[in-house]
DNA sequence: AATCGGATTGTT
DNA sequence: ACAATCCGATTG
């Protein structure tokens, strides 16, 4: 009935998964950050800033298979990031969990993070989000609605919104499909990529 | 087989 | 403004 949710458009799956709980190893958190991502050229949903527009390869093949489950990817050689694969099963799109606050488990989180980390930046940004939940690439492809999996999603009521442009994409820089909470502390600052054309470029 | 570059982060 | 750091994807 949950998973059900998910399976729409990026940006809709988006806003769902603002305010949601994600439990891993021992920390629980809700979601204050995300960014929504679509597919291919020629799907509903093309997006030139997912890793999925030219198609499934090793990596991806996640975003398109079945919503509710977990894609994990290496960033530059060192983070861990998460998104939660969206959309109907055979189409592409995934949400990218980019910040949390730690509800439960935060003397863990930080034992992960480091003790200096204050509480609102334990997970802020999808790097350190995974660090403090104990995520790694082991997990890519885990379903986050089966009991039996490391970490568990539960969706909650949609949450206030605010939108603008997602942080780091070299293309369709200017798509607002970043959401976050508004006035929470632990959403990140917004970065615009260094190789993304100048704002207003068409995507 | 070699090269390229990034959905990042923390420091200078 | 920049370095750290590495693997998937692309190209030859």
């Amino acid at each position: 009935m949950s998973v059900a949710r998910l399976a729409v458009d990026p940006l809709a799956a988006a806003h769902v998964l603002l305010g949601a709980t994600l439990t891993v190893r021992g920390v629980r958190a809700t979601i204050v950050e995300v960014e929504a991502y679509g597919g291919v050229p020629d799907g509903p949903w093309p997006d030139r800033a997912a890793h999925s527009y030219p198609g499934p390869t090793g990596r991806n093949k996640v975003m398109f298979g079945p919503p509710g489950h977990l894609y994990t990817y290496r960033s530059y050689g060192m983070h861990v990031c998460a998104n939660v694969a969206c959309g109907p099963d055979g189409t592409a799109a995934a949400v990218l969990l980019r910040a949390a606050v730690i509800d439960d488990g935060e003397s863990l989180a930080r034992s992960r993070r480091g003790a200096t980390v204050p509480a609102a930046g334990l997970a802020r940004g999808p790097g350190n989000l995974c660090a403090a939940l104990g995520i790694t690439m082991e997990d890519n492809g885990i379903d986050l609605f089966d009991a039996r999996s490391p970490a568990w999603l539960r969706l909650g009521e949609p949450a206030a919104a605010q939108a603008g442009p997602r942080v780091g994409v070299s293309r369709a820089a200017d798509r607002p499909w970043r959401l976050w909470v508004p006035g929470r502390p632990e959403v990140s600052a917004y970065r615009r990529s260094p190789r993304a054309p100048a704002p207003g470029a068409s995507d």
